[in-house]
DNA sequence: ATTAGCACTCTCGTTTAACGAGTGCTAACA
DNA sequence: TGTTAGCACTCGTTAAACGAGAGTGCTAAT
């Protein structure tokens, strides 16, 4: 059942050839380009037999072969090498990443346009999902005699806000004093959790102008509390699979396009993903059955798991790409440490660098 | 030089039958489905002066004719007459909308969502240029001892805040010092007053701990304005353009997307459109010269503007989508008017919307 | 000024044929 | 027994040829 190491070589050149040329390849090329010291007719019955054991396929009678989703599975886990990036991409990422790490959101958008510019695919780049970030504070800031602002902060320093346009005006007292009870109530507890328990009547109503204030707030809190939740997600190179053969069939790219219109939908595939490395290829993904989806997950401060990730065709440079994503996510996660918590983090990111 | 009543009818049902049809029209189809009392021949001299004055065009000789640009200018202009919009159209719009008038840009982005929904083409929104906006104060709370919120809010209470790490711990006094030297130079100027002019040193120097945390806020504050001076561009709909025949091809297709991939450089072009609903078709846009781009504005307040547009093959039901647009970029106005300010406003709706 | 008639043009879909790439099989060979 | 050369066969691709259909442009009649 094991396949010989000719068999390997042998797919493993096919594989390659693919990948390059997007051409079904016959067993002539094969035994032109890479010498393995066999005829193309000793190549044509091995290919036979990588056929029926579910690797390769066939357009049809008189085409070369193709790799089959198992294939490029069986190339992943088994038969590829780690690459090393170009000077060129490692200065660019360097050089890009850097250019704003203190300002969370751009650098993470950055990262999907770097992506998206190094590989010739659609990319994306997610936020982290806060769930269990703890509530810091609350705050009512006065705007006009109707309007006002309602923040929330998190411990990790997540800020969150809305204007909020009342029918009829408050006084600075209520607000201050909802501002205090809010905090007191749901400090130190996660958003998810005082998401969920729609415990709105403890916030305490003894005063009645602040019963009227909290009445108006405490909708648009929930609201707040649910906008904290998701995270942002930032698409960015959907136009460079126009260039690729698969997608010049214009039903094929719009079904590609229309992916990514159902954002909401698809960050919560992206959620339910792995983290690390993760690679699913063609039939292995439920939807997008002739994609191939390759994500990354960073860090921030350590804990906090944001995702970045990649769409294109089965056919791709999974050895490049896995490597430039690994690079990538290490760089983040650097970028995204607490100034205090250096350690053996790093440690580690030596290593995967390498 | 002026078209005779005929040749008005004749070039009439010429657009609205390439409009339904998107297929060249011929002499013949139009003396049978349009009854003009005349016969094809003489529709065909009409048709032949029609195309020397340039409002029509052949794809070659032997095919129907086909409006040109200039042809839909003098409908838009001249010929085309108000929509009634339906009453299903009337209600989505109404009832979509109301869902969250207090909140800003969740509806923003509702009503691109809407548009292209009922245009079935591809639509965006944008919030208002802030600009003229005034600033109302500047505010910076504690994190932890190292991270603080910074935070601008302006008189019409838009908001936005920036987290930042400092290398160095900070105290809360210089927190409250700096927050309050800050709003008393910048509350009344507006933000684009500040961002252009760099009057950086002026807000206080005098403690030194103070001076620390300025030098460090600084910039995140620049950055932040500027922030606060980006218009958010929603787009919906993009896919929906590969319903639409002049769009088979997939380089034209490639076109059009990649025009929306450069969101910085199309709010550019947003922008400096003109205020009310704003048809350009074809050549009259400097790119995408085989689209139509129509654009509406809308207010909040009564003062600020922002857009909601439209985009498509020139090709289009210019009567229903001037109307849809007219009509929602109205219910837009009147969600975000000040609850105070009512008046000659609304009155003004009420005639528009008949 | 309008219209009928007709030749002419051009596109589009279909058919046919030739070509080439590549396989699969058989038989010869080491 | 594994490997290889040779060859017939398959199938997709391309080009050319052809007919049908749609629509114009022109001319001559009304």
């Amino acid at each position: 059942m094991d396949l010989s190491e000719r068999q390997l070589q042998i797919l493993q050149a096919i594989i390659t050839d693919y990948v390059e040329n997007a051409e079904p390849v016959g067993s002539r090329s094969i035994a032109k380009k890479y010498d393995l010291g066999v005829s193309p007719a000793t190549i044509r019955n091995e290919m036979s037999d990588l056929e029926e054991m579910g690797y390769l396929t066939h357009p049809h009678t008189s085409a070369g072969r193709v790799p089959s989703d198992k294939a490029y599975r069986l190339y992943v886990n088994e038969l590829m090498k780690k690459k090393n990036l170009s000077a060129k991409d490692k200065r660019m990422i360097n050089d890009r990443l850097s250019a704003s790490r203190d300002e969370f959101d751009r650098t993470i958008r950055h990262a999907a346009e770097l992506l998206s510019e190094i590989t010739h695919l659609a990319s994306f780049a997610m936020t982290p999902a806060t769930n269990e970030e703890t509530i810091s504070f609350i705050k009512l800031l006065p705007v006009d005699e109707r309007t006002l602002i309602l923040m929330i902060v998190s411990e990790g320093g997540q800020v969150t806000n809305t204007t909020l346009r009342l029918t009829v005006p408050y006084t600075q007292e209520a607000l201050d004093l909802l501002s205090k009870n809010m905090t007191v109530s749901y400090k130190g507890r996660t958003l998810d959790d005082v998401l969920r328990s729609e415990i709105i009547h403890d916030v305490g109503s003894d005063i009645e102008a602040l019963s009227a204030l909290k009445g108006s707030v405490m909708p648009s809190f929930l609201r707040t509390l649910e906008d904290m939740l998701n995270v942002n997600l930032y698409m960015e190179g959907m136009t460079n699979i126009f260039n690729l053969p698969e997608y010049t069939s214009i039903d094929r790219a719009r079904d590609f396009m229309e992916l990514f219109a159902r954002k909401d939908w698809f960050t919560q595939k992206m959620l339910a993903r792995d983290n690390g490395v993760v690679v699913t290829i063609g039939e292995e993904n439920d939807t997008m059955k002739d994609c191939t989806l390759i994500t990354a997950t960073y860090h921030v401060d350590g804990k906090l798991v944001g995702k970045i990730g990649v769409i294109g065709p089965t056919r791709m440079k999974y050895d490049e790409i896995t490597s430039i994503m690994e690079y990538l996510t290490n760089n983040l996660s650097e970028s995204f440490r607490l100034p205090g918590s250096t350690g053996d983090g790093n440690a580690g990111d030596k290593k995967q660098k390498k």
